[in-house]
RNA sequence: GGCCCCAUAGUCUAACGGCUAGGACUCCGCUCUUUCAAGGCGGCGGUACGGGUUCGAUUCCCGUUGGGGCUACCA
C-alpha cells in the first residue's frame, strides 16, 4: 500500500526525445530515492504512428542514460503485457462498464461534423467542447443507427457542474471547472482505447502510486480524475513536471533541431553527463552541488526539490558539463567510446593492437583535460591520428607565414630526425637545444613547432604530444610547413573564421 | 478566444518573512604556462510591474504584464 511505484509511459511514436527523457529521469530517481519499482509502459494506442523502431529507440536511450526498469515490455513482470496495443480486452472491459453505468455513450457524430460544429462554436466565441449531441439519442435511434452499421466511437460523459480538484505534489491543489469540461473519447471507431482511458486504466491495474509525467498533461487530469471516480479507482498522487524549452522558450520539439536524445552521444556527450544535466533542468539538490553522479543523484532526488517553472535547454552548460565528465574520466573508459568514433572517422584501423590501444589511452589521457566533447578528439586532436589536417588561420599568421620560421623548421627537423629516444625528455632537450643556439627564446622554436605539427597555435604540452606522434611523421611534418611557407602558401585563407 | 500553469541576471538555479539576494553556465579582465579552448583569481549582470498584508517582503494576497501548456477519434 505504501508501496511506491512509477512510471514512464512514452508512445513510440519517434525518438526517444530530451523531454521524454527527462520526465522518465526525474519518475526513475523518485522510485529509485524510494526504493520502489518503475515500470515501463508502451502506450501505442495510436496505431497510425507507433512503430517498432521506435520502442527499439526508447529502450536505447534510457539503457543509455542508465536507466533501467523493473517491469516492462521486454523484462515482463506481474502485470503484464505491458503494451497497450496487447491489453485491449482489458479496456473494452472498463468501457463497458462506463456504458452500462450509464457514464459513456456512443456517439455517432462524423469527424466532419464535429469540425463544423467546432468552428460555429469557436466563432460565437464559445470554447470548442463536444455539444453532447449524441447523448441526447434516444434508445430507438441508437438502435437504428448500430443496425445501419453506423460508425461510432464512445464517448465518456463528463460532470455538468462543479469543480475537480487536483492534488498535485509539485503544484499544489489545481481546481477545473466542470461545465467547461466536454465529453470526451475513451474509444476510437477503430475500437482502440484514447490515451486518456488506457492511461486511467492502467496506471490503476499496475498500481502505480506516482504519476510523474509532464506538465503538459496537467490540463488533462481533470478529465482522468473523473474516470477514476466513474471507475471506482483510487486516485494516484500526481506530480507534474516543468517542461523543457527550446531557446524560443516554446515547448523543445523537432524544430529546436537535436531533440532526440541518442542525437547526443553521437555529438559525444557522455551518458553521465546527460543525466546530470537533465537532471538540473527543473531540480535542484538545494546545495550548491551541480555535478553530480548517479549514486549521488538517487540518494539527493526529492520531489519538494523540483521547480514549477519551466526550463531552457542551455546547450552551453551542457556542453561545460561535458567537459567536466571528460577531465575525471577514465580514459580507458573514454577510448572505448572513442574507438567507434575514430574508426567510422577512418583515422584508426579496425582492429587495435594492444600497443595501438596503449597509445590510444594515453592520446585520450593527454587530451581529456581540454576536451568538451568526444568529437573534439576528431577534430582539436586530429592530428595524432593522421597527417592530414588543416593549418589553422592563427597559426598561419602567428608563426607559419613568417620568414625566419621555414628555416628554423627545417634545422629542427634535422636534429630531431637523428634523435636516438622519442621521448619527452629527448624532445625537449632537442627543441631547447637549438634554441639555445640560435641564441632565441625556446618560445620562439616551440610555436613555430606546435604550429607545423598540430596545425593550431594551441593544444597539450608540446613534448608530451609530440611524443605520441611518430618521429618520422613529424620530421615529414615539420619540412612540409617549411616548404610551404617558403613558397608563400601559409597565407590566412580568407573564408575560413579566424578566431 | 476559453481554461490551467509559471515568473530571482541572457541561461540553470539557492533563499520556504529577517545579514551586503548565494552558486553554476555564458561573457569580460587579470594571472600561471611553450600555447589555451585547460588551471587559478576577479568582474559585469537579477527579485517583471503596480497595489496591499507586515516592524520587515524574492518569499504571503490581489491585479497588470509577459511566457508557456491544454483546448484532437495524438499522447
Amino acid at each position: 500500500m505504501s508501496e511506491v511505484r512509477t512510471r514512464f509511459a512514452p508512445a513510440p511514436t519517434g525518438n526517444l526525445h530530451v523531454g521524454g527523457a527527462h520526465t522518465a529521469l526525474f519518475a526513475w530517481l523518485f522510485a529509485r530515492y524510494e526504493g520502489g519499482e518503475f515500470v515501463l509502459r508502451i502506450e501505442d494506442t495510436d496505431e497510425l504512428r507507433s512503430t517498432e523502431q521506435s520502442l527499439r529507440a526508447i529502450y536505447d536511450g534510457l539503457r543509455w542514460l542508465g536507466i533501467d526498469w523493473d517491469e516492462g515490455p521486454d523484462v515482463g513482470g506481474p502485470y503484464a503485457p505491458y503494451i497497450q496495443s496487447e491489453r485491449l480486452e482489458v479496456y473494452e472491459e472498463h468501457i463497458d462498464r462506463l456504458l452500462d453505468a450509464g457514464r459513456a455513450y456512443r456517439c455517432f457524430c462524423t469527424p466532419e461534423e464535429l469540425e463544423e460544429r467546432r468552428e460555429i462554436m469557436r466563432a460565437r466565441g464559445e470554447p470548442p467542447r463536444y455539444d453532447g449531441k449524441c447523448l441526447e439519442l434516444g434508445e430507438e435511434q441508437r438502435q437504428t443507427l448500430l443496425a445501419e452499421g453506423k460508425p461510432y466511437c464512445v464517448r465518456f460523459h463528463v460532470k455538468e457542474s462543479g469543480t475537480t480538484v487536483v492534488e498535485d505534489l509539485v503544484r499544489g491543489e489545481v481546481s477545473f471547472d466542470n461545465s467547461l469540461m466536454g465529453d470526451f473519447v475513451i474509444r476510437k471507431t477503430s475500437g482502440y482505447p484514447t490515451y486518456h482511458l488506457a492511461v486511467v486504466v492502467d496506471d490503476h491495474l499496475m498500481e502505480v502510486s506516482h504519476v510523474i509525467r509532464a506538465e503538459e498533461h496537467l490540463s488533462n487530469t481533470p478529465s482522468h480524475v473523473q474516470l477514476m471516480e466513474a471507475l471506482g479507482f483510487e486516485r494516484p498522487q500526481f506530480a507534474h513536471l516543468p517542461l523543457i524549452m527550446g531557446t524560443d522558450r516554446t515547448k523543445l520539439s523537432k524544430r529546436h533541431g537535436a531533440v532526440n536524445l541518442l542525437d547526443y552521444r553521437e555529438q559525444g556527450f557522455l551518458p553521465e553527463a546527460m543525466r546530470n544535466f537533465l537532471a538540473l533542468i527543473g531540480w535542484s539538490p538545494g546545495t550548491d552541488e551541480e555535478i553530480l553522479d548517479l549514486q549521488e543523484l538517487i540518494d539527493t532526488f526529492t520531489l519538494e526539490g523540483v521547480s514549477k517553472s519551466p526550463g531552457v535547454f542551455d546547450l552551453e552548460k551542457a556542453t561545460w558539463l561535458n567537459g567536466e565528465y571528460l577531465k575525471q574520466a577514465d580514459p580507458e573508459y573514454l577510448a572505448d567510446l572513442l574507438e567507434p568514433i575514430l574508426r567510422e572517422e577512418g583515422l584508426i584501423e579496425e582492429d587495435l593492437s594492444a600497443e595501438r590501444r596503449e597509445w590510444l589511452v594515453a592520446v585520450v589521457d593527454l587530451m581529456k583535460e581540454r576536451t568538451r566533447l568526444l568529437r573534439d578528439f576528431v577534430t582539436w586532436g586530429r592530428y595524432y591520428f593522421t597527417n592530414d589536417f588543416p593549418y589553422d588561420n592563427r597559426a598561419r599568421k602567428k608563426w607559419l607565414r613568417r620568414e625566419e620560421v621555414p628555416e628554423r623548421l627545417d634545422m629542427l627537423a634535422d636534429r630531431l630526425e637523428t634523435l636516438e629516444s622519442w621521448d619527452v625528455d629527448g624532445i625537449e632537450r632537442v627543441i631547447r637545444g637549438l634554441a639555445d643556439d640560435l641564441g632565441v627564446s625556446a618560445a620562439k622554436v616551440i610555436h613555430p613547432c606546435r604550429a607545423a605539427v598540430t596545425g593550431q597555435t594551441i593544444g597539450p604540452s608540446l613534448f608530451h604530444l609530440m611524443e605520441l606522434v611518430p618521429q618520422r611523421d613529424v620530421v615529414a611534418r615539420l619540412r612540409r610547413a617549411a616548404e610551404l611557407g617558403r613558397a608563400g602558401k601559409m597565407e590566412p585563407i580568407p573564408e575560413q573564421d579566424e578566431q
